[in-house]
RNA sequence: GCAUCCGUAGCUCAGUAGGAUAGAGCACAGGAUUCCUAAUCCUGGGGUCACAGGUUCGAAUCCUGUCGGGUGCACCA
């Protein structure tokens, strides 16, 4: 449950009572009401805009209709004082029970803690990774998959029907340039000597392995022969291969994809032609000349009739082309196709995930998408920014394996799972983000997910040693939940209580904004929360979790600990990360 | 020239479904030890939220403009 949305219907009670006792015309725009979480702990718990937003339209002043709600408030149960304060502010103190009954409702609800029905089941479309089938995955790349696939997870917990989708982008040139690659390779695998690998080829060793792989499949068969005749083969083994690299990678870094679609079959059958007949047959396609790029010139720059899109309007700034000038189709046309086939697959809500080289082209798939769906589908497309790669401050080495860019292999391999997928959503997707492989090592608050797993770690062991100082209690989650908690009265008790209450307004606004980023420094704040009070244990042996010969107050204290580990688990699943139970 | 992201503490960045006195870490100065550990915490200084208007009871947040920076800019992917 929400507790802000709690509060919130119990306010909006009492203005429809106000309402029917005249006091307030009816017909209000209540829309505006808002219930927050204060700065001040001064200022209260909770506080309203109530009736600064209604004072207007109502004809009074926004301190005497605060009044009038504050005075209402007050009876009701939750709320221990209501109080007007500033220019209107209504503040509300909720009686400590309120919160103490939060930690059980964690509890119960587990790791689920924070799902919502803010989705209400609508069916969204995330894609993201799609990286181009010619290579392993580098580091650039474990970003977009990190933040779609934490994306997807945060949607799903909101309340949507998520689907997690991966485009393969197999029927451009570059496969081609891969096929003629892996075609070196396989050369080189049967004997041949090829030299350095020329420009315009992938360099990279991975392909050797391609090669000796259809080598010892296929023997010479593709030898001596000529590029017609091998390229579509060499072609989708060489596709074939790189996917299984790709999937390879993926599931090194935990994430996953629902539905693969490859843009060669979704061309194959026909949906180019099929959606730029539609587009025809609503006169948004031409044939024209596009206008030279304002400001510098290309030296190659020449008249080109072709096929184009009027994107233009549909938002965009200048129309697109579907054709090139020889006719075959652009990648954009393939993309609006694909873009068609998500939204006939019921997913009016796309996210894609893409690189913040692709900034340029945002705007015109948003048009497409808005085109083709008739307005009724939306784009919502999340950019990442760059990794800088950093080994001590210094840019990190290039890869061997790869030749010219560092792989993901590499990093997961080097610092694990957990610290890439939660190091890549410690900064919004489009601010770039240094990557430090010996910071996410070291053991210090200087790296967020030590910090964060420490925490969890700390209450796991605190769990632990309560077993052995107090055989006879039941410490599982059910028994945890029912538990006498009453006891919790001190400021950092119920500071830490508010905070965890709080995340399932953080996983909605969060879901809302499409950005996973928030729950990482949810848990980093939650984290310090923990550290701080578990510090003051040192100075006041009162206030440790372990209390000696006070069972009551320490299975209340323990109870305290095991919803924080509850909801750093909830977060840290979100994210993708599994939460440790020791640091040793 | 156009588009786009951005401009918040010395540094790296949070905070934008508008809310009260703008936050954290690093760095700097001082202090606290052992329930899992000082691997952490506490205290302190530090700000024209780029600038100027506007909307609003209220703006870091929304709108307009200016300045400064990153990135992209026929056909490629």
């Amino acid at each position: 449950m929400n507790y802000f949305k709690y509060i919130k219907d119990i306010l909006l009670e009492e203005i429809e009572v106000l309402v029917s006792d005249d006091k307030l015309p009816a017909g209000l725009d209540l829309s505006r009401i808002g219930v927050e979480p204060t700065k001040d702990a001064a200022h209260g718990d909770l506080a309203s805009n109530a009736a600064m937003v209604l004072a207007k339209p109502a004809k009074t002043n926004p301190r005497e209709l605060g009044q009038l709600l504050a005075d209402r408030l007050n009876a009701r149960d939750e709320i221990e004082k209501a109080e007007v304060a500033g220019p209107g502010f209504v503040n509300m103190r909720l009686v400590p029970e309120f919160w103490t009954n939060q930690i059980s409702a964690v509890l119960k609800a587990g790791i689920g803690y924070g799902d919502c029905d803010l989705g209400n089941g609508e069916a969204v479309n995330v894609e993201y990774v799609s990286a181009n089938p010619t290579g392993p995955m580098h580091i650039g790349h474990a970003r977009g998959a990190v933040i779609g696939d934490a994306l997807a997870s945060l949607l799903s917990k909101a309340g949507y029907a998520v689907s997690r989708e991966y485009y393969i982008n197999d029927a451009g040139a570059q496969v081609d340039v891969l096929a003629r690659s892996a075609h070196l390779r396989y050369r080189e695998a049967l004997g041949e000597e090829i030299g350095d690998i020329p420009d315009g080829l992938y360099p990279g060793d991975y392909l050797k392995q391609t090669g000796q792989d259809l080598a010892e499949r296929d023997g010479d068969k593709w030898q001596g022969i000529t590029d017609d005749e091998w390229l579509p083969e060499l072609r989708s083994f060489a596709i074939d291969a790189m996917m299984d690299l790709i999937r390879e990678d993926l599931g090194a870094l935990g994430v996953k994809h629902d539905v693969f679609t490859s843009e060669r079959e979704l061309v194959g059958s026909g949906s180019n032609d099929e959606v730029v007949e539609e587009l025809q047959s609503r006169d948004l396609v031409y044939m024209g000349t596009l206008e030279p790029p304002k400001g510098k010139l290309p030296e190659d720059w020449e008249e080109r009739p072709q096929l184009l899109f009027r994107s233009s309007n549909f938002g965009d700034d200048v129309d697109r082309p579907l054709k090139k000038a020889e006719g075959d189709w652009t990648y954009f046309a393939s993309d609006i196709a694909y873009h068609r086939d998500k939204f006939r697959r019921g997913f009016a809500s796309m996210i894609d995930v893409w690189g913040a080289d692709h900034k340029g082209y945002v705007k015109r798939m948003q048009s497409a998408v808005n085109a083709i769906t008739g307005n009724k589908g939306a784009l919502d497309v999340r950019l990442c920014n760059l990794v800088n790669l950093l080994e001590d401050g210094k840019p990190a080495k290039m890869s061997k394996r790869a030749g010219s860019f560092v792989t993901l292999r590499d990093v997961v391999d080097e610092v694990g799972k957990g610290a890439v997928r939660f190091m890549m959503l410690t900064r919004s997707s489009n601010a770039s983000l240094d990557f430090d492989l010996k910071k996410v090592t070291e053991q210090s608050k200087d790296n967020p997910v030590f910090y964060v797993q420490y925490a969890h770690a700390r209450i796991c062991s605190v769990i632990r040693n309560t077993a052995e100082a107090f055989p006879e209690l039941s410490l599982d989650d059910s028994s945890l939940s029912g538990a006498d908690v009453a006891q919790l009265r001190d400021p950092g008790e119920l500071a830490m209580i508010k905070e965890l209450a709080g995340w399932p307004q953080i996983v909605e606004s969060a879901a809302l904004a499409h950005e996973p980023h928030r729950v990482a420094f949810y848990l980093s704040d939650l984290a310090a929360s923990f550290h701080a009070f578990w510090n003051r244990g040192n100075s006041d042996e009162s206030l440790r979790f372990i209390v000696p010969d006070d069972s009551t107050k320490t299975l209340a204290r323990v109870v305290l600990a095991r919803a924080v580990a509850v909801v750093i688990a909830s977060g840290l699943a979100v994210m993708g990360v599994e939460p440790v139970e020791e640091m040793r």
